[in-house]
RNA sequence: CGGGGCGUGGCGCAGUCUGGUAGCGCACCUGUUUUGGGAACAGGGGGUCGGAGGUUCGAAUCCUCUCGCCCCGACCA
């Protein structure tokens, strides 16, 4: 992409409505722009980013198996009347009425809806298990939206629903949830810890939450240092293997990290005191064990081998995508603005060209840019005739992880230098010397394909 | 919902107390000179002051109602 041909609006200074970090980069790099309380519209760039979150959650659900879908957003209550939740839910469900007078909803969340699917379709215990998901937009009306897309009362949400016949399948599909979220949050250069968690309106037994650490989290969390060094790293997972998945499970759960719903306080001081953390964390995703809690009550049952109805066991799962933004730049900027992960960025570098204009300069950054697309990268192309300071500055601003620097100066040797965003630290080589050193670094970090 | 605050050009703000018909910085447009970390000068475009009603010769400024947004709290992915 070409900067003169995008649509970048980038303020250079600080909206006075956001008051975190991640909120004001947004707004800066011209990311979002507030639509309602809570509501935002999502730029060029802020989507791009937001289709590449949703692209690595869709590519580790269908790894684990997982069946895509999408349910609406809009709901009838008469289901939620059903499972009895219509009233429980309270003011933060909105609820809408039709031009018949018929009571609907922006969902929430979708239990009802895939319980209302499954019924409808499933009857055997053949075809068992099930995995179903989607990524939709969901609503609650927070009484108090704040800190940007981190808690807006519209974000985009990937949900997804197990069906199992026994407890022990229902808890293999938790166990494997629980992987498959592992490697979503480490593709996208984020640490999220499992954490034990309370159920609130979802309701169920086992329950795990995600925990980013950052100093704007929400939560406050307790945990043993030890857990910050477990990864999951590139070991090959075969999600079809009940062992497998129960031992990464239990590798991440062993050791004490719980948010503050769920602290104990003298399992917390058994921890070795060097070990102690207490710390704020962001959370990013949920998984549940529940049960049969809503096939019982919603009549979601299939007939077994011995011709018996039972209900199916149930668990949910959720990533909260559109957070995911947010919560990434809180663990990944500094103060000259956004530091993406190689894994989410927008675009896989920035191509600077100090002289636009200039001829030489000028056909050296389309040979560049040429030869990036070539090789299979985005880059973006600042062309715009502006001065070194100011586009250097949009660059540090927008947060592309390497940038190439292409001046007459270095020209006359033959080099352009290759920054990389994080360390600040530069290097000067050839021009296809710099396209195949961002090859190499984005070898490693496949882009995501979607559904 | 309780408490506090704010709505003036795209962004940040002054002007409101003490009514006289809108201003500054950034951004934007034109030109000249500049050009390796947010240039300088000159010229220029854009707002009727969240909305409605009222008081007044006259309202961004005063009064009433209303809408929106932000912060603290309870609530929450």
């Amino acid at each position: 992409m070409r900067l003169s041909r995008y649509f970048l609006p980038v303020l250079r200074e600080n909206p006075s409505e956001a008051q975190i970090v991640s909120h004001r980069l947004m707004l800066r790099a011209g990311m979002i722009k507030q639509a309602a309380a809570g509501i935002y519209s999502w730029l060029p760039l802020g989507f791009k980013v937001l289709r590449k979150l949703e692209n690595i959650v869709h590519e580790e659900q269908i790894r684990a198996g997982h069946i895509p879908m999408l349910m609406p957003t809009l709901q009838s209550a008469d289901l939620w009347r059903e499972s009895g939740r219509y009233d429980a839910y309270g003011p933060e469900m909105l609820r809408i009425r039709d031009r018949h007078d018929r009571d609907m909803l922006y969902g929430p969340t979708n239990e009802e809806l895939i319980t209302d699917i499954f019924r409808t379709h499933v009857g055997s215990y053949k075809d068992l298990p099930l995995t179903l998901y989607h990524i939709q937009w969901k609503f609650r009306d927070e009484i108090r939206p704040r800190f940007g897309v981190m808690r807006g009362r519209e974000f985009l949400m990937k949900d997804g629903y197990n069906f199992d016949l026994t407890k022990e399948d229902a808890l293999h599909a938790y166990n494997r949830h629980l992987v498959s979220y592992l490697r979503t949050y480490e593709r996208m250069g984020l640490q999220a810890i499992p954490m034990r968690a309370d159920s609130g309106p979802i309701g169920g037994d086992d329950t795990h939450e995600f925990l980013v650490l950052a100093e704007t989290g929400e939560s406050e969390v307790f945990y043993d240092s030890a857990v910050t060094d477990i990864r999951l790293g590139e070991r090959e997972i075969d999600y079809d293997d009940v062992a497998q998945c129960r031992a990464v499970m239990e590798e991440f759960t062993a050791l004490y990290a719980r948010t503050d719903e769920t602290h104990d306080a003298a399992l917390f001081a058994k921890i070795p005191e060097a070990r102690r953390r207490s710390a704020r964390g962001i959370e990013v995703g949920q998984i549940f064990y529940f049960g049969t809690k809503y096939s019982e009550p919603m009549g979601a049952t299939v007939q077994g081998p011995d011709g018996a109805q039972v209900p199916v066991h149930m668990g949910s799962h959720g990533i909260g995508v559109s957070r995911l933004v947010g919560a990434i730049i809180e663990a990944s900027h500094d103060e000259k603005g956004i530091i993406w992960p190689e894994g989410v960025t927008p675009y896989h570098c920035g191509i600077v060209n100090l002289k636009q204009g200039e001829d030489a300069a000028d056909a050296a950054c389309e040979r560049l840019y040429g030869a990036l697309v070539a090789a299979g990268l985005e880059p973006l192309y600042d062309d715009r005739d502006e001065r070194a300071g100011g586009k250097f500055a949009t660059m540090d601003l927008i947060g592309l992880p390497w940038r190439i620097t292409v001046g007459p100066r270095g020209l006359k040797n033959g080099v352009v230098e290759l920054t990389s965003r994080r360390t600040g630290q530069s290097e000067e080589l050839p021009p296809e010397a710099a396209v195949a050193r961002l090859v190499e670094i984005y070898a490693g970090q496949p882009d995501p394909a979607g559904v």
